[in-house]
DNA sequence: GCGACAG
DNA sequence: ATCTTGTCGC
């Protein structure tokens, strides 16, 4: 009861942050791109951060950092639980990205504010969502590596379904912040390197679960 | 009212 | 997300 009452008021910060929302490039060249996920364990949220040589993909800086889980996982409320994790290990970065990948959905989501849109508003930098399931919207599942369909939601394109790897479901991408629906795409598919998850996002997620598990 | 539902 | 080793398919 006391949280149903809480959504109500984080919707309402949430429509707040959609209004600074820019779903157009606002980035000059992308020379390095992050990546962020966050892995679970007793009660604390461990939250990495990779920033990678948009060249060849190779390992530039990572940073990670512990938070106690302070909300609990509610679809389409994410943004409450790992922006704050998320933010933190950015924070620690030297090296800042041009654009930041996160793991979940940008606009395709119910308010149009996803968690990587969030961030990207919170940190005012170029972002993208990623996710690995849909939350929204409806496409036609692609079969053929390469493929790419649809997100509509509302009538309207909120991103993209691709299959990036055989015999892996598709990965769902989406504008964040600062970043246009079809940058979001290209960005995101020359990132790719043979795995189901572009290489930010596939080193973050191997950095936080390393961290969780030290 | 009955499902669906990022991580 | 997390609990968990080896194993089948791409």
């Amino acid at each position: 009861m006391a949280l149903k009452e809480k959504l109500g008021k984080l919707e309402f910060i949430q429509k707040g942050l959609k209004k600074d929302l820019v779903l157009e490039d606002d980035f000059s060249q992308i020379r390095m791109v992050g990546g962020a996920d966050v892995s679970y364990a007793g009660g604390l949220a461990y939250s990495a951060v990779v920033v990678l040589d948009y060249g060849d993909m190779q390992l530039i800086e990572e940073e990670t950092s512990k938070s106690k889980i302070t909300f609990p996982y509610v679809p389409s409320f994410l943004s409450f639980r790992e922006a704050p994790p998320i933010t933190k290990s950015v924070s620690r970065l030297k090296r800042k990205p041009n654009v930041l990948l996160v793991d979940g959905h940008g606009i395709a989501h119910p308010r149009g504010i996803g968690i990587a849109s969030h961030v990207g508003v919170l940190l005012d930098i170029p972002t993208i969502g990623v996710a690995k399931n849909i939350l929204v919207g409806d496409y036609t599942a692609p079969e053929v590596v390469g493929e790419v369909s649809e997100i509509i939601y509302n009538k309207r394109q909120v991103g993209f379904a691709v299959k990036t790897r055989k015999g892996s479901k598709p990965i769902f991408i989406s504008p964040g912040h600062k970043v246009s629906l079809e940058s979001s795409f290209l960005i995101v598919k020359n990132c790719l390197r043979g795995h189901r998850l572009p290489e930010p996002l596939r080193l973050a997620h191997t950095l936080s679960n390393q961290a969780k598990n030290c």
